[in-house]
DNA sequence: TAGTGGTCTAGACCACAAA
DNA sequence: TTGTGGTCTAGACCACTAG
């Protein structure tokens, strides 16, 4: 009974983790360069290679020229985490999905907001709250400040039917941000928007995003007590 | 004056990705195939396929046999997730670290945690508790179960010298393991431990790892409120 | 200076899935 | 059936850096 015709890359890294995680390779250890490995293993060196390349990304191996290969010694192993659009998300855990439109203004933005986009302070920015739903149990709170700016269209687009998180992946798929987790008491805004006591333990996302280099976004999404976030190595 | 000399197929793929963010091709859209693209930047096709083949794997591209290669519709984008050593995490963040072993003892591990261990309920685990100090402040509370037989050796560690989770390192490096992050309002035990009042909203982080593909510990990361997990996409 | 990884070529065959 | 990506080879030259 053959096992499933992996590629011979894949069979290479597998084999090289192994020697990792059984510890016959310990942290430190300088492993046999390209050349050796490909003769082992009866390939090219191309092919090791791939393998090798692959290890180094996930954070198991430290290359570096003339000095070789070594298992890498601080192993900070990465987890992706993903970041979904809320409604698909909603509706892929199997509830019904709505969402209310709280506020949508031109306003004077906070110092922590025009801070986080390094914008300057007392500038206008369209502030944008909504509440999503998941089977009439209101299960996020999202609070955003956008650049109208770098968000052109913005202004035309009917927040009240479409998202604004999947309107902003339409017009502005895949910039660069930043992520921040924490937790938090819920405040009495909060409290009154997803139908909790005020105290509760909300677990609350910040996202600081941006487009072609330039401030799109900031946004604080806050999680009913009992979200998880979840993910594996 | 030239700009950094980027490799062939890094020039390609921020090209191919300037065509995904300025818009000129939208979610859903199909690009070219290798062999044009090829063509068209004056390369072989493994150059080219180098650089869609990153692009997918960081999601910005959806690739399949026959049908070609489209921009991703639904990009979901995985900001890196870090899991660190607590002590050097603390030390980094420029604090002198400290940590108390406040229980070491073999137990019978309550459901939840047999459960997530995939272990038969009632077996006996080493419950190990720790608190993770920063310049005297309580940062952290590690309440642990092991597997014993996963992890053998622990028995002999002296677990107030060397942390846990460095301990842990050393000995089964870089295995799997799932994470969950959730904020709780703080108990009893975690208020004294933490010095904080009960009810204080606190993040947990918890991390089910496994060695070898079997359970080794069951981890909750109990963190001070004002405690930020960060990352960038 | 020499050893190592990083890149690239010009092919080839194969696996998969859509028509 | 056939177009597409996935893999692999056998070379080559280059870039970096430890000794």
């Amino acid at each position: 009974m053959p096992t499933a015709a992996l590629p011979v890359w894949s069979e290479i890294r597998g084999d090289l983790l192994r020697m990792i995680h059984t510890g016959a390779w310990k942290p430190g250890d300088q492993i046999p360069n390209e050349v050796e490995l490909a003769s082992t293993y009866g390939c090219t060196r191309s092919t090791v290679s791939r393998a090798l390349r692959d290890l180094a990304e996930a954070g198991f191996l430290v290359r570096r020229r003339k000095s070789g290969t070594r298992v890498a010694a601080n192993p900070t192993r990465r987890a992706p985490l993903e970041v979904p659009i809320i409604g698909d998300a909603i509706k892929a855990a199997g509830h019904a999905y709505r969402f209310e439109l709280v506020e949508r203004k031109l306003k004077t933005a906070p110092v922590n907001v025009t801070q986080a986009l390094g914008m300057p302070a007392g500038i206008d920015l369209l502030h944008v709250q909504v509440v999503h739903r998941g089977g009439n149990l209101p299960l996020q709170f999202e609070d955003r400040w956008l650049n109208p700016l770098a968000a052109t269209g913005i202004s035309q687009a009917d927040l009240a039917t479409i998202a604004v998180d999947r309107w902003l992946l339409q017009f502005a798929p895949l910039g660069n941000a930043t992520i921040a987790i924490m937790a938090e008491a819920a405040g009495e805004d909060i409290a009154d928007a997803l139908d909790l006591r005020t105290g509760d333990p909300v677990l609350v996302v910040e996202r600081t995003s941006f487009r072609l280099s330039k401030p799109l976004s900031f946004l604080r999404l806050v999680h009913r007590p009992g979200h998880r976030i979840t993910t594996a190595i």
